[in-house]
DNA sequence: ACGCTTTTGAGAATCGTTCTCGTTACCCGA
DNA sequence: TCGGGTAACGAGAACGATTCTCAAAAGCGT
């Protein structure tokens, strides 16, 4: 089932690029697929050493301009996940998505989703001066087993 | 009363670094002083500028040095401003703070602070298998002025 | 004031990301 | 089906923010 949304993802974010009007093109269609297969956020460079070993190598330029374009277009979203690196994910069409702890100490990654805080996050973007198009909650601490 | 606030926190975070066990240095001093006139968050860079021009010169390594202890010991908090550049400001020791909503196109960066928000965040940070210290909450979109 | 340590500043090094540019591959129309 | 125009690509250079290195210059306890 994981699997299955997974190439459903990559199919509507492929079908958008190209609503878009771009063309099909082998590296953007690896790093579609390549994101699809990961649950949780990746960094470009993680995905790009994974790519650089396909059969027609992807390079690291392809790599970023696919992610940007696919931020542009609202099918992966950004996140900072430590000093200076970003990491990417997928986005769900359903606008159903989660958030992430971080451990500062091994940059562990936990995942979480709550109704209630994305209930007050939508109320205060409306009250804003603001086209807000998308929110980036971030709780950072110590894993609990860096914690002790 | 703003600037009340300001020296107090200076006067806290000084304080907090002699009980961290660190000397004083015209260097680290000269950072919090900056950061304790900022009301919301600046850049390192910002602040390299702003002090390099002091009577003795600050540089650039200091700046982030203190910023770093500083973040340590939790009386600044970093956060990401755009696109792998870190803004830095001052956490008020009674634990009252505010958001950011960042535009896109022009970096404006608007402040906000709401308490259904805090609530949400501090009872999913519960029951999370981590220690949470602090939070990053940033919404994006555009400006109204950059919106049409 | 002395001596041991911490702090500091200038510049080099690093790291993630973006840009450049010559080449390759796509896609539309003839 | 066969161009021709244009978008996509990869390699490497360039860039900007941050971190590291190291010798010189203060702190601070004695």
């Amino acid at each position: 089932m994981s699997t299955q949304t997974q190439s459903e993802w990559a199919e509507h974010a492929l079908a958008a690029l190209a609503d878009a009007g771009y063309r099909r093109g082998g590296a953007r269609t690896a790093v579609v697929e390549a994101l699809a297969e990961h649950d949780c956020a990746v960094t470009a460079l993680d995905l790009d050493e994974e790519l650089r070993r396909r059969k027609p190598a992807v390079g690291r330029a392809s790599v970023y301009r696919a992610l940007e374009q696919l931020e542009q277009l609202g099918l992966v979203q950004r996140i900072e996940v430590c000093r200076g690196t970003a990491g990417f994910e997928r986005i769900d069409p359903t606008g159903h998505h989660h958030h992430h702890a971080i451990c500062r100490d091994c940059g562990k990654m936990v995942p979480f989703e709550d109704q209630s805080l994305e209930k007050a996050l939508a109320q205060v973007a409306g009250t804003m001066p603001f086209d807000v198009t998308e929110h980036d909650v971030v709780l950072r601490g110590r894993c609990e087993h860096c914690a002790r």
